[in-house]
DNA sequence: CCTATAATCAAAAACGTTTGCAACGTTTAT
DNA sequence: ATAAACGTTGCAAACGTTTTTGATTATAGG
């Protein structure tokens, strides 16, 4: 039905070979036959089937990105950013919603390198065991972790300098006096989450008058922070500035404070982390740690893509982001 | 390297075809031998090239999303709908970002139909002249088509009820007594949004007292809502409601709207179209059209799955969404 | 006991490419 | 003049499956 090369090859009248050899550009077949042949492939609008040269070269020239959910803006940004990169080298990208379920996360990977899949882009390893993990790597693709320092496994990292984020959220409320301070943060043993606080409370018990915040262990999104923060107001009423692991966490922390009639930033200072889009849409417009999100997805393919090129040679390579933090009107100086 | 469906045909001593129809169930092989045949498979780690079996069955198992920003968090709604759908199906997805840009529209669709996916959904072909949509229903993959009613064309679709939802916007504020009424939009022949605002100045025409609103033209998202916020208020600085064909250009005109001094909804009410997320995060909480997004886009894929299982004969389908109205507080009675 | 039928499996032909190797004619070096 | 080298092309094998066809056996019926 499809064209394919043998028509190409029967009506320019040479080899099939040749017509392979002229199309892509190969070295060894004479200028005259080359331009016969493209222009005949032209005329029959002549499409590479790219499952059979999948087949014989081994390389599917297709990524995969596996985070747990596209909804949440971080991903999509990362997602954008990787989707960028792989499409300027002539690559495509898999989309796949984890949801951080273990079983799923397999399913996935078994199906991504039945797919031959020449790269992985994931968000986390967490929630699978030792074994799985090994599993994975044992997979033989080349597999790149979001936000997650795995300094001894086979496994390529991207991160951003999560801890020194903490630690500058810290630095940042000390200086505008504040002393009754909270974090609030996702699961327990959440990698980068982890990270976040412990720069965080490490600054702040570095202070002249160390401060023991309150951290609060929740889920990472926006009812989380919703429910973090109600909790917070019951147990701590006195809290004057509150850190939140993520934005999402932060503007649910708003909504609560605001639903019981505290004014932010005049009543509680709030910060995020991230910075997605949308901090600077929400009122008021939130302070956070801005992560080069979408960099370091494009920073992800290209060591993908590195990977990918030289076969089995593969040692994995890590890559770390700065981070920033970004004012803007969701904190204040305590009052006296 | 890896193993082969040959290396489980010699190691358990039968024929590769007896080792394919054995795996895939099908019939006319002992229930011994299968069994047999299973445990060796199951041993050896064999997992079949996905690539090499597409070869010969010309379908790839896969589908393709192509959709101008992931970072649009419509978007990336549709997206997770869609690809819970695929997954379910054991369908994979592809992510394609367009930007609507036509040639980048064009390539992505080549590079799929050499890929051999077995369906499109594609967020919108407006950007793409009449030639170049021939060329791509002429592509022979089942296509549906998001937010658009192409009633006429060979594409499939899904679509909300833009126009009704415009209506019920005017209805709304009408209802709240309001009679200076603005609207903000996408570009000129933008397809959904144009019928959007074609509801709801027609029922705002067919009011008891009509009512012909200003509407303003510009880029759907954040920044465009601001212009034109901006833009309004210079020249039309009467209006008390505003009605903006999305979320995020909703988004825009509140911020400017703010900046300006304008306190929201006491001196003047502000509705979207979408429904997302966001919308129930900032502040005011956003009154709005809701659009079963993730529906939608699980939808899409219902009738791509279908399409492309009965081979040649795809009579296109066509699937609208209701929409409903949220009530939140971005709008009050206008004050008497 | 022989044949018709069904069940099970093996053999081989596809699917559409890439690629190593041989063949060929032409030029260059010896 | 002959051999070596080179540039260009064809031939055929490979990639790992599915699927069609055909062969072999077992089962049953007459």
């Amino acid at each position: 039905m499809a064209v394919t090369i043998k028509d190409v090859a029967r009506e320019s009248g040479v080899n099939v070979s040749t017509v392979s050899r002229a199309l892509n550009g190969e070295y060894g077949v004479h200028a005259d036959t080359r331009e016969h042949v493209v222009a005949v492939a032209q005329r029959l609008k002549y499409r590479p089937n790219r499952v059979a040269r999948g087949l014989v070269t081994g390389r599917s020239h297709t990524l995969a990105l596996v985070v747990s959910d596209i909804r949440n803006p971080f991903f999509a940004e990362v997602a954008r950013g990787a989707e960028d990169a792989a499409y300027r080298a002539g690559y495509d990208m898999l989309l796949c919603n984890s949801d951080l379920d273990a079983e799923k996360q397999m399913r996935y990977a078994q199906s991504l390198m039945e797919k031959r899949v020449d790269g992985i882009l994931m968000n986390s390893v967490s929630a699978l065991s030792k074994k799985q993990q090994e599993q994975l790597s044992g997979l033989g693709v080349p597999t790149v972790l979001l936000n997650r320092t795995a300094p001894r496994s086979a496994f390529s990292t991207v991160c951003a300098e999560n801890e020194a984020g903490g630690a500058m959220a810290a630095e940042y409320l000390l200086k505008l006096g504040h002393r009754k301070i909270a974090h609030l943060t996702g699961p327990r043993h959440h990698g980068n989450m982890t990270e976040r606080a412990k720069g965080f409370v490490a600054r702040l018990a570095a202070a002249r008058q160390p401060v023991r915040p309150e951290v609060l262990h929740g889920t990472n999104d926006f009812p989380g922070g919703v429910d973090l923060a109600r909790k917070l107001m019951a147990q701590n009423p006195d809290v004057t500035a509150i850190f939140a692991a993520s934005d999402m966490m932060a503007f649910g922390a708003i909504r609560a404070l605001m639903e019981a009639g505290r004014r932010i930033p005049d009543d509680v200072s709030v910060m995020g982390f991230d910075n997605v889009e949308l901090a600077s849409i929400v009122h008021p417009p939130l302070t956070t740690i801005h992560q080069p999100k979408y960099e370091m997805g494009q920073a992800a393919v290209e060591i993908l893509l590195r990977l990918a090129g030289r076969g089995e040679h593969q040692a994995p390579e890590h890559r770390v982001f700065g981070v920033e933090l970004v004012e803007r009107q969701s904190c204040m100086e305590r009052k006296a």
